[in-house]
RNA sequence: GGGAGCUUAGCUCAGUUGGUUUAGAGCAUCUGCCUUACAAGCAGAGGGUCACAGGUUCGACUCCUGUAGCUCCCACCA
């Protein structure tokens, strides 16, 4: 069969994931073996593949498949979530364009267009995955909304709101005003921006009379950034210690433009360094004045509605003014600017101020986040810590160990500084919070409406009451938590045989970013529904960003097409080059280049498959007078492989995949593609002893195999083409290690640095490759020498290799370690460059001579060190000497 | 404001309990090669006072302290 010039990627690619999925190598059921088990992190249902997905999802396909080689029984369970905030978005943009609002609908009617959008949308994701050679488990998909699934968060809900750690409460929440729903603190990034604080009188309410136009003396200044919060103020705060407003406290001031009379009230909370120490407080608006308001029994004024607009519904009491009339359904930033114009007309606008502030922004919205007091439901994560702590000690233990370490630290911080998550929000698409109520407000919890009512029955004595189920949904993570016990049912089928087999998890591979969202919250659940740990080592990636540094955005236009750069190089090149530079946790710069560089590691092991399928028609049985050669680089390839492999079982045992993935690399193309064929390479158009072929096509096959985990599609291709095989890489079992000797190894180090070290000579004399030489060889242990001689000849083109006593005239020199290397060239050879080769290496040996003798010279370090650090010493000194005096005769030589 | 981390060749990074020939790799650069597996290649080479300043030590890229710069996380100074 002729092979094409270069490896063509498309077809091998689909032809063997086909084969794969035909053979149903992925699927996996509990058995007697060990399993091995990760849960993808679910991408959102309505999502695509990006660069992300692919760094995740490669390296728990690297881990899975490694797994499945040493012979677990792998499983890798695929699913999407449901992602309420962000596919509720898309729906709702989606009945937009068709032209029908949200708000036209009732909630029926607007899950039936949600499922549809998700049934003809959703997973497209999974499709492309397969693209990249994920060996996921399909059969196991789930889907945060299945069925069973809605079923276990609605349990857990009843369950944890039994136990008392749900509660429902009014507390000031993040609200965002695009996607009208609260938020949790996690859903909330504080970002800095440019903005202005705002210098504003208040009158004094005093009781002297004025007669004048004195009063403008009588006002306090207020800083602040929000002064569209204005309307909503109810008091005035100042520190008791400020002695600038001693005379104040106990007064009243007014609420420019509407002239409500608030307090002038004293907490510490205030700061006398900033603004003017004067602090308006607008409790239904800020966080800090709400907790302000409750100390101080002050007014709650709610003055924007839940899109962010001015109402005055709470103002209607105070007789609201033209100008109040003019604001309703204006936006907040509008209304900021129209506020202070209207202030400054009546003259009350101190100053305006630039400032570097920072602003709440909604995580998926980006819109500024409003705090906003509102009725919604909590979990109480102080009770779940202190009901579970090792939710806590099971990450400083390292019984979950994450990689890397140090982001231990960020999550026991945000553990001991846990606050109540806000698990309601108020959205559509997610599970419906089971909770029921009767036109008074009274509720139960309950999963259905009958078990609702019974409970109406024996809690308040109200038989057959009228109920209403709540209108929110969960939020989303309140789902994804559940993730690595109920894709195997655990929490809907508690106890059956899959769960008990398949959990505790693995390995768990995930960003950084979601480290409290997900990763913690799991730990939790893990402990609260299965009483332990959902997973034994977490595998952080960073972010990945362009070759600037810059994160990847639609914006930027530098976000490349995933699905396009798997056909250009192909998904085994797409991988090689996301993995090539990855350390675990740090942010990986994605260049294209990695790419191009997988894709010619292809085009290497291809064209290796090539000479070895020339190799294969020639074989002979009979020319031995070359086994010398054979035999070392045999026995030395051997050892080499057995040594890589024994540094890569230690790497991946460190998740240090990119590092693993580089000793592959350097093993294929420099030690084997490099060294090794060319060592046993026949002569042009000689045959190939059978034996030496069959050992090398043995050698590549375990190559590939051990690269198969990083890049799937050519291995298996490869190991296919290079003999007839019954069998798949896929699924076979890694071959034990074997001993290595040291001495071979060494050896094959002296044999490259030999031959390396007389190219480099014939380079800088202009040799010509074809221009063999005569090599003499001074040394005083011939012996260790014969094993490679041959190779040396063969790969330094020397007719001749002989060993000397003494100096050779008329030749250049090269010294290693002790022994000299003469070669003789008909071409008259130039000098003057070894020369001063030789001198710099010379000085550089003096020079190191000098620092090793200083330190043996030293008492201190004869006495302190350990004795083998001196031996060392020594035999470096000694090294260096015996260097130095070849060099100099070498040098002697060329006068 | 608090915390964590980073700073090693032009670029991206290794460097595992302080001593392995006065620092390694890949990419990029330079030189020479169209040598029938591979020019998407082969054979070589050059390039770093390990951010800076102190300290501990016989010995520091490695440990400690300080300084500078960068990054990330957390946080209610309006």
């Amino acid at each position: 069969m002729e092979l094409s010039k270069n490896y063509i990627p498309t077809e091998a690619e689909a032809k063997w994931y086909q084969h794969w999925m035909d053979k149903g190598y992925f699927f996996s059921t509990p058995d007697e073996r060990e399993p091995y088990t990760i849960v993808m992190p679910p991408p959102n249902v309505t999502g695509v593949l990006h660069m992300g997905h692919c760094l995740n999802n490669t390296i728990q396909d690297i881990l899975i498949r490694r797994a499945r080689a040493e012979g677990k029984n792998a499983c890798w369970v695929p699913g999407t979530d449901h992602a309420s905030i962000a596919t509720e978005a898309k729906v709702v943009q989606m009945l937009r364009e068709r032209g029908i609002t949200k708000s036209s609908l009732s909630r029926d009617e607007f899950l039936k267009y949600a499922w549809e959008w998700k049934e003809k949308y959703g997973g497209i994701i999974l499709q492309q995955l397969k693209k990249l050679g994920c060996s996921l488990d399909w059969n196991r998909t789930s889907f945060t909304m299945d069925e069973d699934y809605y079923t276990s968060v609605i349990k857990v809900f009843i369950e944890l709101h039994k136990k008392g750690v749900i509660y429902r409460g009014k507390r000031m929440i993040n609200w965002d005003v695009k996607a009208k729903t609260a938020l949790s603190d996690e859903e909330v990034i504080h970002k800095e921006i440019q903005s202005k604080l705002y210098y504003i009188n208040y009158l004094i309410d005093d009781d002297r009379e004025h007669e004048d136009s004195m009063a403008m003396a009588d006002h306090i200044t207020v800083a602040t950034v929000r002064p569209e919060t204005i309307l909503g103020d109810s008091a005035i705060c100042v520190n008791p210690n400020d002695k600038r407003y001693t005379h104040l406290h106990g007064k009243f001031a007014f609420v420019p433009l509407i002239n409500r009379r608030i307090p002038i009230i004293t907490d510490e909370y205030v700061t006398l360094d900033f603004g003017t120490g004067a602090l308006k407080v607008t409790p239904a608006h800020d966080k800090n004045d709400d907790e302000l308001g409750r100390k101080h029994n002050l007014k709650v004024i709610n003055t924007l509605d839940n899109e962010g607009k001015f109402t005055a519904v709470e103002l209607a009491d105070e007789n609201p003014s033209e100008l109040i009339v003019k604001y309703n359904g204006i936006d907040r930033d509008e209304l900021r600017k129209i506020i202070i114009e209207d202030i400054a007309v009546l003259n009350q606008v101190e100053k305006i101020e630039d400032y570097n502030g920072t602003v709440a922004t909604s995580e998926r919205t980006g819109v500024v986040v409003e705090p906003l007091l509102s009725l919604q439901w909590f979990l109480d994560m102080k009770k779940i810590i202190s009901e579970n702590p090792e939710t806590v000690s099971a990450v400083t233990s390292d019984a979950i160990t994450f990689h890397p370490l140090k982001l231990k630290n960020t999550y026991s911080y945000w553990m001991d500084n846990i606050k109540d998550w806000c698990i309601s929000r108020q959205l559509w698409w997610g599970q419906r919070i089971p909770a029921w109520y009767d036109a008074e407000g009274k509720y139960v919890v309950a999963a259905t409406e009958a078990e609702a009512k019974e409970m109406f029955n024996a809690q308040y004595s109200i038989s057959n009451a009228q109920l209403k189920q709540d209108e929110d949904c969960l939020d989303t993570w309140f789902s994804s938590w559940l993730w690595p016990i109920e894709v195997f049912k655990g929490i809907s089928k508690p106890d059956n045989k899959e769960i008990d087999y398949y959990y505790p998890t693995t390995t768990l591979v995930t960003g950084q970013d979601i480290i409290f969202f997900w990763v913690a919250r799991m730990v939790m659940a893990g402990y609260i529904f299965k009483k332990e740990l959902p997973f034994k080592d977490v595998y952080f990636t960073g972010m990945v960003r362009d070759k600037q540094g810059r994160k990847m955005s639609k914006q930027l236009g530098n976000s490349p097409d995933l699905l396009g750069l798997i056909d250009q190089y192909g998904a085994d090149a797409v991988r090689f080059g996301i993995m090539i530079s990855s350390p675990a946790g740090n942010d990986l710069l994605f260049d294209e280049s990695s790419l191009e560089q997988g894709r010619n590691f292809n085009n290497k092991l291809w064209n290796a498959l090539k000479l070895l399928k020339m190799w294969e028609g020639r074989q002979s049985a009979t020319g031995n007078e070359q086994l010398t050669i054979e035999n070392f680089a045999i026995n030395w390839f051997e050892n080499r492989l057995n040594q890589v492999k024994t540094e890569v079982d230690g790497l991946m045992k460190q998740f240090r995949l990119s590092e693993a993935l580089k000793n592959i690399y350097s093993l294929v193309w420099d030690d084997f593609c490099s060294w090794y064929l060319e060592w046993v390479k026949p002569g042009f158009e000689q045959p190939i002893e059978k034996a030496v072929y069959e050992k090398t096509v043995g050698f590549f096959e375990e190559l590939v195999q051990l690269l198969h985990p990083f890049m799937p599609f050519i291995s298996e291709e490869i190991y296919h083409l290079v003999g007839d095989k019954k069998d798949d890489l896929c699924v076979k079992l890694t071959i034990a290690n074997r001993p290595m000797t040291t001495e071979i190894l060494a050896q094959g180090e002296l044999l490259k640095q030999v031959i390396s070290t007389l190219r480099d000579a014939r380079n800088k004399n202009q040799l010509k490759p074809k221009e063999a030489i005569q090599l003499h060889i001074q040394t005083a242990s011939p012996q260790s020498y014969i094993a490679i001689e041959n190779i040396v000849a063969k790969q330094v083109n020397a007719a001749s290799v002989n060993y000397v006593n003494e100096s050779v005239a008329n030749t250049i020199v090269v010294a290693i370690e002790k022994d000299k290397f003469y070669i003789e060239s008909e071409k008259q050879l130039d000098s003057a460059t070894l020369k001063a080769d030789l001198l710099k290496d010379l000085e550089h040996q003096k020079g190191f001579l000098q620092s090793v003798s200083k330190k043996l010279s030293n008492e201190r370090f004869v006495q302190n060190a350990k004795p083998e650090v001196i031996a060392l010493e020594r035999k470096k000194m000694e090294d260096a000497e015996n260097r130095i005096k070849t060099i100099e005769e070498s040098l002697k030589g060329l006068n």
